[in-house]
DNA sequence: GTTTTCATGTTGACAGTGTCAACAACGTGT
DNA sequence: ACACGTTGTTGACACTGTCAACATGAAAAC
C-alpha cells in the first residue's frame, strides 16, 4: 500500500504507470495529434515495454478515454476555480467563464477533439461521462446564479444554458477545425466569442450596469 | 475519352473507381464508423485490389477528404434546394433551413464528425474547404434575405450568422457525441433546436411582443 | 493494322500497429 | 522461507498503409 511513486532505483514496477501513460498520451496528443498517439510510443516515452499499459487499460480506447476524462476534470476544475475567485455572480462573471472555456478549447485542439468527437459508445466509459457532466454543472450553476442575481432574464433558463454551451462549443470547434472559414472573419476566437455573447447575453443595460462599472 | 461507365464485362479498368471508392468509404463510415473505413476493405467492397485506390487518391487521408467534400456538397445542395422550394425569405424559412442542417448532421454522425472534426491541415485539401465554404454561403444568404425581408433586425448581421451556425453546429455535435448529457434534457435534437432558436430568433411577431418588453 | 505509350489495376513486400499468451520479477502475507 | 498475486517483458499474430515492380488494355502515333 506504500505510495512509492517511482524513486528511480527500480526499473521494474514503475509505481505509477497508469498516470504516466495518461500524461505521455496527453503530451503526444498535444504535439502530434491523435495519429501520433500510439500505445507503443506511449510505452517508449515512459521507458516501459509495449504491452505494459495493458495492466492498467483494457485497450487503446481505454487509455484515450482516460485522457478525455482528464481533460474534462481539468476543465471543470479551471472553471470552478475561476468562479470561486470572483465572488460576483452576474453576466460579467458568466462571460469570463465562457471565455475561459474557449481558451481551454483553443489551448489543445487535439485534446478538445478527443473529448468531444471521438466515437466512444454511450455507456462505454461512465467515468468519462461523469467527468463531462460535472463540467457542465459548473456552467449551469453560473447561469443560474447570474439569473438569480437579476442580470439574466429568460423564460427557458435551461434552454439558455443549452444555447450558451452549444454556441461556445460550436464556436471553439469551428475555430479549431476550420480556422480559415470566412464566417470566422479572420478574427481571433475570443473576439468572435464576444460577438456571439453580445447577441446571446444582451446587457439589457438601460437601467443599471452594476457589474464592472 | 468514352465515358464507358463500367458495363460489367471488364474486370480490369473499373471505369469509375474514384467515385466507387468514395461511395464505398461513405457506406463503411456510416455503418461502422471511422475505424471501419480501411483502404483494404474499401477495395474489397468494390472488388478491386488493395492498392488500386492509390491511382486516384494520394493516400487514405485523400480518400477521407473526398468523403468529407462529398458531405459538404450534399449539405449545400440540400440547403439550396430547400431554399428554392420555399420562395419566402422570412424567419420561418431560416428556421426550416437550420432544421434541415440538424437533420443532415444527425442522419450520419460519423460523416458529420469526419467533416468537422478530422485533423485535415488548413491548406491540405482546398477542394474540401471550398465545398465547406459554399455550404456556409447558403446559410449566410438565408440570414441576409431574412434580414432584408424585415423579419430579422440585428446590428452585427455577420455576428448573427456566426452565432446561428455555431449554435446549430454545436448542438448537433453535442447530440451526436454526448447524447445522454443532462443539458440535452433527454429531448430530441429538433426539439432542442427549437428551444435554441426561440432564444436566438425571437419571433417579434407581426403585431407586438417585444422580447424583453 | 501495327506499334508505342500511358493511365489504370495487381502482386509482393515491408514496417508499424493493437493485442494476447506465456514467461519473469518483484512485493507481500503467511 | 515460501507461495501468491500484481505488475512488467517477450514472442507471436493478424491487420494496416504504403510503395516498387509488374500486368493489362485502350488510345495515340505511325
Amino acid at each position: 500500500m506504500s505510495g512509492k511513486a517511482q524513486v528511480g532505483g527500480d526499473p521494474y514496477h514503475h509505481g505509477d504507470l497508469a498516470n504516466a501513460c495518461v500524461r505521455a498520451a496527453l503530451s503526444l496528443l498535444h504535439d502530434h495529434g491523435l495519429s501520433g498517439v500510439t500505445l507503443r510510443e506511449v510505452a517508449r516515452c515512459i521507458n516501459v515495454s509495449r504491452s505494459a499499459p495493458y495492466r492498467h487499460f483494457a485497450d487503446k480506447r481505454g487509455l484515450l478515454a482516460a485522457c478525455a476524462r482528464h481533460g474534462f476534470e481539468q476543465l471543470s476544475q479551471t472553471a470552478a476555480r475561476l468562479l470561486a475567485d470572483y465572488r460576483t455572480r452576474d453576466v460579467a462573471a458568466l462571460r469570463r467563464l465562457l471565455h475561459e472555456y474557449a481558451r481551454f478549447g483553443a489551448a489543445d485542439p487535439h485534446l478538445y477533439r478527443l473529448m468531444f468527437a471521438s466515437d466512444f459508445e454511450v455507456d462505454e466509459y461512465p467515468d468519462m461521462t461523469a467527468a463531462a457532466e460535472r463540467a457542465f454543472y459548473v456552467l449551469q450553476n453560473a447561469v443560474i446564479s447570474g439569473q438569480q442575481a437579476g442580470t439574466l432574464a429568460v423564460e427557458d433558463r435551461d434552454g439558455l444554458v443549452l444555447t450558451l454551451w452549444s454556441s461556445v462549443h460550436g464556436l471553439v470547434s469551428l475555430h479549431n477545425e476550420l480556422p480559415t472559414c470566412s464566417v470566422l472573419d479572420t478574427k481571433a476566437l475570443e473576439a468572435n466569442l464576444d460577438r456571439v455573447l453580445d447577441i446571446l447575453l444582451p446587457t439589457t443595460v438601460p437601467s443599471a450596469v452594476q457589474a464592472t462599472a
